[in-house]
DNA sequence: AGCACGCCGACT
DNA sequence: GTCGGCGTGCTC
């Protein structure tokens, strides 16, 4: 007999290393050795840690006998199926990131601790021998048991969570007591397809029905929805899922951060009867395995959630959507930087389904991508119902007589739209009171002892707060440089804005919507009551405002301030104005009276807003699309940054210098691969930290991949590495 | 990231 | 004398 070979496992590890770890399996798991796929348990350093195979072999680069055997096995089957486990593989490799940690960070907390996987059974209720003999005038005195038992003595079985839609989970348990009723565990079915939906599907308009018509549903092809708020994108989300349900297969749909998951989820169980689980940060970790197992199995053919949902198992992927699939909140902003709406196209062509990104104002890149052929434009022109598209009107700040950032004739528009019972939404991207303190004797403003910023004046909480940091002092009255006692809250932020109005309007409602005022849970639904109520009030408030509420009657949209959008340093801030500009004043004009958007701006003949208001977003995203390539910036070309940052003020440049000199080794500098830095980042002081990035710009994403792949081990053993936190920014959102 | 080792300062 | 500060090194 030859000696066998060793079996050995390549495990991903959770840990920053950039590398796997190769193990021994001993012989008493030889009979069934782990699969790809599968969790193990191993000794690693002085602990026991979870990590997951990635691959059996039979040698490995590590020396034999310095290998450790694994302690334990605890998935038989995989855990991850091999499509979305290539995912991973492809994502790390794209994004820079550990394998280990890009596995483990975006798994349920339980199923990273070792957690057994739970095996999905529905429950369902049904009366027992005893139940049934029961007489009609028996339960006189408990009418809720009552109606329970006769709902049980109509069925032979009936689910629990659908009972739970009418009864209470009390009445259950004291029958239960009774031993009238009895749980049946059983295996999950699909549900049957004469019973899919719960309300029928709206007929849909024309050119809705030209795009509907347009999706294939086999194989994978990318489509932009593109179309104006209200133009009836959901519903062709719903009869896009009605559609692979169809066929048995799971629809996956993700939505932005910020937008309330609730509205959204509620459309969906409206319109179908089928099992869905929503993956948002509001879990607890036990709902969110559960949510995550459900997936897996193919119990929930729905799957609702935010950016990580894109790393959510599916048995049977029929159709992935994504939508507002420009919203920045798709991009992670830490640690494994990847963006779920570059990954969803990924994982739609490795699952070989169609995916459809939806968004009334489109990213540059998918725009560019339809011009590239690489998606399908499909474009909805027509607003749904009798709601026309509101109209601009920009009121030039020079000429205007202003308080608290407010035009006169801004003033009127809204005196004017709440006499004729009309909502008002007033849009600043600034909370706070002030977004400084002054002393009018010497100059002083208040900053913040951490950050290169100042600090921001709160009224309501008496405090000055930095925005970046969060550190936070009461306020002052009297200047710490020259004991002035004039000081002066300049300019303005939210808080201002309400009170103001509410000065102004003292019989209507002004509500606030902002990070500060929805602190409290329960307070955004007041908002939403009175704004729903239709009663004129007005509605002030930051981005929170502009992401996809309805509000049936806001006439009026003013924006206090385009200005901040017109200047800044950051490639994409014209893109993401434009954006904000049009998402804002989607939310006028929808109902039937047609709604009126004023922008309060210092540069009324700026071409862009010019060109945004007179032509409209689609001529705007073309204009801004022909500077990128033109000025040779992302979506025509690929970029990657490395972000830097030291409790030292010279270190992360150090760092990124020396970065820079190994780059230039690996790839000179050429037409087709540039080096842009070390720069200070736009605030180079941040949370006491000093911030640097090194950009790095390439004409094919091969040779960008390329040099990144040989430059990351280099940069971990660089001794200037030790005293700096340093990351990677693939397709960076921001610089 | 953890976790240990190790070598210098102010304490019961 | 030692408790503990965080620099340095290692993890199959």
């Amino acid at each position: 007999m030859l000696a066998s070979k060793p079996l050995i496992i390549r495990v991903a590890i959770p840990s920053p290393l950039r590398r796997s770890f190769d193990y021994l399996v001993p012989d008493s798991f030889a009979e069934s050795p782990p699969q790809r796929g599968c969790r193990v348990r191993v000794p690693f350093g002085k602990r026991e840690v979870v990590g997951l195979v990635i691959e059996s072999t039979d040698s490995s680069d590590f020396a034999l006998e310095k290998l450790k055997p694994i302690s334990a096995i605890i998935d038989r089957q995989p855990l991850l199926p091999e499509s979305l486990f290539k995912l991973f593989i492809w994502a790390a490799n794209y994004y820079q990131h550990p394998i280990g940690d890009a596995l483990f960070s975006t798994l349920p907390v339980l199923l990273r601790s070792g957690s057994e996987l739970p095996e999905i059974q529905i429950a369902n209720w049904r009366a027992t021998t005893l139940g049934k003999g029961l007489g009609p005038d028996s339960l006189k005195r408990s009418p809720r048991q009552r109606a329970l038992m006769d709902d049980l003595l109509a069925e032979s079985l009936i689910r629990e969570d659908l009972l739970l839609e009418t009864h209470s989970r009390a009445a259950l348990k004291q029958l239960r007591e009774k031993d009238l009723i009895e749980l049946v565990m059983q295996k999950p079915e699909p549900v049957a397809l004469n019973n899919l939906l719960r309300e029928q599907p709206l007929k849909l308009h024309e050119s809705q029905q030209k795009a509907m018509d347009a999706i294939e549903y086999h194989g994978f092809k990318s489509f932009l929805l593109d179309g104006v708020t209200g133009s009836g994108k959901t519903e062709i989300y719903l009869q896009g899922i009605e559609k692979v349900l169809r066929y048995g297969r799971q629809a996956l749909i993700l939505i932005p951060e910020i937008s309330l998951t609730p509205q959204t989820e509620k459309r969906f169980r409206d319109r179908f009867n089928v099992p869905l689980v929503t993956l948002n940060s509001g879990l607890t970790d036990k709902a969110r395995l559960d949510a995550w197992a459900r997936a897996k199995s193919g119990e929930a053919q729905i799957i609702l959630g935010t950016r990580s949902a894109i790393f959510t198992p599916l048995k049977d992927p029929g159709l992935i959507i994504l939508d507002e699939e420009h919203d920045q909140s798709y991009k992670q902003q830490e640690g494994f930087r990847y963006s779920a709406r570059d990954l969803a196209v990924i994982r739609a062509k490795q699952e070989n389904i169609p995916i459809i990104l939806g968004s009334a104002t489109p990213s540059l890149e998918s725009l560019n991508n339809c011009n590239q052929q690489r998606y399908q434009h499909l474009v909805l022109d027509t607003r749904a119902g009798k709601a026309v598209q509101p109209s601009w009107a920009l009121v030039d700040l020079k000429a205007e007589t202003l308080e608290c950032g407010i035009g006169r004739s801004t003033l009127a528009a809204i005196r004017e739209t709440i006499s004729n019972k009309q909502q008002v939404l007033v849009f600043l991207n600034r909370r706070g009171f002030a977004p400084t303190l002054l002393c009018h004797q010497c100059g002083w403003v208040a900053e913040c002892r951490s950050c290169d910023a100042r600090l921001t004046v709160h009224r309501g909480r008496g405090r000055l707060i930095c925005h970046h940091c969060n550190y936070q002092q009461r306020t002052v009255h009297q200047c710490p440089s020259c004991q002035g006692r004039e000081l002066i809250a300049a300019g303005e932020g939210t808080e201002r804005s309400e009170a103001w109005l509410q000065e102004s309007f003292p019989d209507t409602p002004v509500l606030r919507v902002d990070r500060d005022s929805t602190r409290n849970k329960g307070a955004m639904q007041k908002v939403f009551d009175t704004a729903n109520s239709g009663e004129p009030c007005i509605l002030v408030g930051t981005q929170m405002l502009a992401k996809g509420h309805h509000f049936a009657n806001i006439t009026l949209v003013v924006v206090l301030d385009a200005d901040s959008g017109l200047f800044s340093a950051d490639f994409r801030s014209h893109e993401r104005m434009g954006q904000l500009l049009v998402q804002v004043a989607g939310r006028s004009g929808r109902g039937s009276a047609a709604g009126k958007v004023i922008v309060q701006t210092h540069q009324p003949q700026h071409p862009l807003l010019q060109l945004l208001i007179n032509e409209g977003y689609s001529q705007y995203a073309k204009l801004l699309l022909d500077q990128r390539q033109l000025t040779q910036l992302p979506p025509y070309n690929q970029m990657a940054i490395i972000r830097a940052e030291s409790n030292n003020p010279n270190s992360a440049e150090m760092f990124l210098r020396a970065a820079r000199n190994l780059a230039e080794t690996i790839s000179p500098p050429s037409p087709d691969l540039g080096y842009l830095g070390p720069l200070p980042a736009l605030m180079e002081k941040r949370a006491g930290r000093f911030r640097y990035i090194l950009q790095l710009s390439g004409q094919r994403r091969g040779d960008l991949q390329g040099l990144l792949s040989a430059l990351c081990p280099q940069l971990e053993r660089l001794p200037e590495a030790r005293q700096v936190r340093w990351s990677i920014d693939v397709d960076p959102q921001e610089l």
